[in-house]
DNA sequence: TTATATTATCTGCTAAAGCAGATACTTGTC
DNA sequence: GACAAGTATCTGCTTTAGCAGATAATATAA
């Protein structure tokens, strides 16, 4: 073995640059590092995983203040078994709590506790501070425009909260 | 207990939409959406995991055709001991092997085998395919390169790829 | 040279997340 | 009303990834 590197491939030699594949591969990367960054900085500031944090804003965002247990699976793209835990642990840690929905007793609803609405606001001012540094001041106002038109697109549309009046 | 919503915010009753809060919710919430769907689907027609299917581009991308395992760690944002375990799988699956570095022997380098080779270019095809459908058709030509230029910045300039002469 | 610091990778253990099936409830049809 | 189909959530089990420390090799400094 000890292949020398240098196969060549039979399709095509640079078909790994084409467009749409970088364009997810910046995806991909970008996101995660910014993931990874924000939830070390918002952890070490404020005590709270960046997981908890996007899920707090959700509810917090909300008409109702509240969210059922599938719309958080979906706004967060994860599975309902996910879910559950992903709410039993924000729950333990006391942020928010379920209550039962009166007219369909098989959703449960997920809302804010007092003491999550108080840590969410805490949160909130280090965590912007964190994403102007690694996130917005990176690019121009347009790029940042472009970009939120783009991944509104993308999630089809409307994500909950700012949709434009297009 | 059973608290009403709709608890008065302390610091401001909608920061929670504030434009950066906004946008990083998109990204992560558009990125992780698109990841799901697209690993469905490249499972599906080819057998391959989409995070199989990153590493193998990479590698492919690289100018010597092998990365070490440091710099796999650095492009995928995976730890080391995450990477250690990827490309054992990776490895399990005969895609890619172990070099050892001649001129360091801390260091190992990871490069394609034949097999890996082969069954990067067959899903590519269908992994392109699937990108038009969910990522590049939903997108202008001016937002997609707007995307591209601006998650190049977020990601430090350069992405192993894709750098242009600005 | 020898000691010290740094770097590259791997390992043991734990936490987090997916999958698939279970349960409980609701809706639609006859 | 009763049955079938659909929906919402949860549970058991497995896979994946992180963390922190171990090991080994290299680089730096005295």
């Amino acid at each position: 073995m000890a292949t020398k590197p240098h196969l060549e491939s039979a399709a095509c030699p640079k078909i790994v640059n084409d467009e749409r594949i970088v364009l997810m591969g910046l995806l991909t990367e970008a996101t995660a590092r910014l993931h990874r960054e924000l939830d070390v900085e918002l952890e070490r500031s404020s005590g709270m995983p960046l997981g908890f944090f996007d899920v707090l804003v959700r509810i917090r965002r909300s008409p109702e203040g509240r969210l059922t247990m599938s719309e958080v699976a979906k706004q967060t793209v994860y599975t309902s078994g996910g879910t559950t835990r992903l709410i039993d642990r924000i729950a333990d840690a006391g942020y928010v709590q379920r209550a039962n929905c009166p007219s369909d007793r098989r959703t449960t609803y997920v809302e804010l506790t007092a003491k999550g609405l108080k840590a969410l606001d805490a949160a909130m001012v280090a965590h912007l501070a964190h994403l102007e540094t690694h996130l917005t001041s990176k690019l121009s106002g347009t790029e940042r425009s472009v970009l939120v038109a783009a991944l509104t697109k993308l999630n089809g549309g409307s994500t909950s909260c700012a949709r434009s009046e297009a």
